[in-house]
DNA sequence: ATCCCGAGGG
DNA sequence: CCCTCTGGAT
């Protein structure tokens, strides 16, 4: 008997079922109430703000964003003050981030090419943001999401790869691959806070290096956590 | 596949 | 010391 719903032979088919996932998505919404963008509180609702803070986010611990974006929108509050900004100012706010140059570089450019290409707005749809540098497919869906409140996709992060695999939600290896199962999983309404969801949880419990399983309110529908206490049972 | 890059955790 | 953190461009 398969583990998975509708399951059966081969060990373990590739995705799990649509009911697993939303008994998942129903236990996380409920861990993490205040994970949602829709529910936090002090976050930026200017979209310059959020696209400049998503590219600078990448490879990061949102804790440092948070700790320059006070000077940095003090200091280069729009658009224009950004794209005119000498590169070094803004490399040394940023600094403390890694990748400090490229990340200057891609937000001064990205602010340059809102000026010349978008009336100095941040635009709304997908194709038009992947035109920023620095702005790639995860980046893109998430200031779609948390700026407009439209999801054409779903953002796949570390967190989101990481989880996504270890659960059994997809058994891609590419983020296109992996938010391609996750949009036939996750039903739409809940494409934009699957990523909130996964990235609370993945902080907090499903941590990359040592997992907390026994911590873990989802670990009864987990194939990490399942085939884990299998081998363990074996083993005895 | 590799580079960009710094800070914090174990 | 090594690994990981809301990736993207080449």
């Amino acid at each position: 008997m398969g583990r998975f719903d509708g399951g059966s032979n081969p060990p373990y088919p590739i995705i799990m079922g649509t009911a697993r996932v939303r008994k998942i998505l129903k236990i996380l919404r409920r861990t993490y109430p205040g994970a949602s963008w829709g529910k936090r509180k002090g976050r930026t609702t200017d979209p310059f703000q959020i696209l400049i803070l998503t590219i600078l986010s990448a490879q990061t611990t949102d804790n440092a964003v948070d700790r320059v974006k006070e000077r940095l929108f003090s200091e280069f509050p729009d658009p224009a003050s950004l794209a005119a900004a000498q590169i070094g100012s803004i490399e040394e706010i940023v600094h403390s981030l890694g990748f400090f140059r490229a990340k200057a570089r891609h937000i001064r450019e990205a602010a340059s090419m809102l000026q010349e290409r978008f009336r100095g707005e941040v635009p709304s749809r997908m194709e038009e943001l992947l035109q920023l540098p620095g702005v790639g497919r995860k980046t893109a869906n998430i200031v779609l999401h948390h700026a407009f409140g439209r999801c054409e996709g779903i953002a796949v992060d570390t967190h989101v790869k990481r989880l996504a695999g270890r659960i059994g939600l997809s058994d891609s290896s590419s983020q296109s691959g992996i938010e391609r199962d996750l949009m036939k999983l996750v039903p739409r309404r809940l494409w934009g806070d699957i990523t909130d969801l996964l990235i609370a949880h993945g902080r907090r419990i499903c941590t990359a290096r040592q997992p907390r399983c026994p911590e873990c309110p989802i670990a009864h529908l987990c194939r990490y956590y399942l085939d884990a206490s299998d081998k363990v049972r074996s083993e005895e």
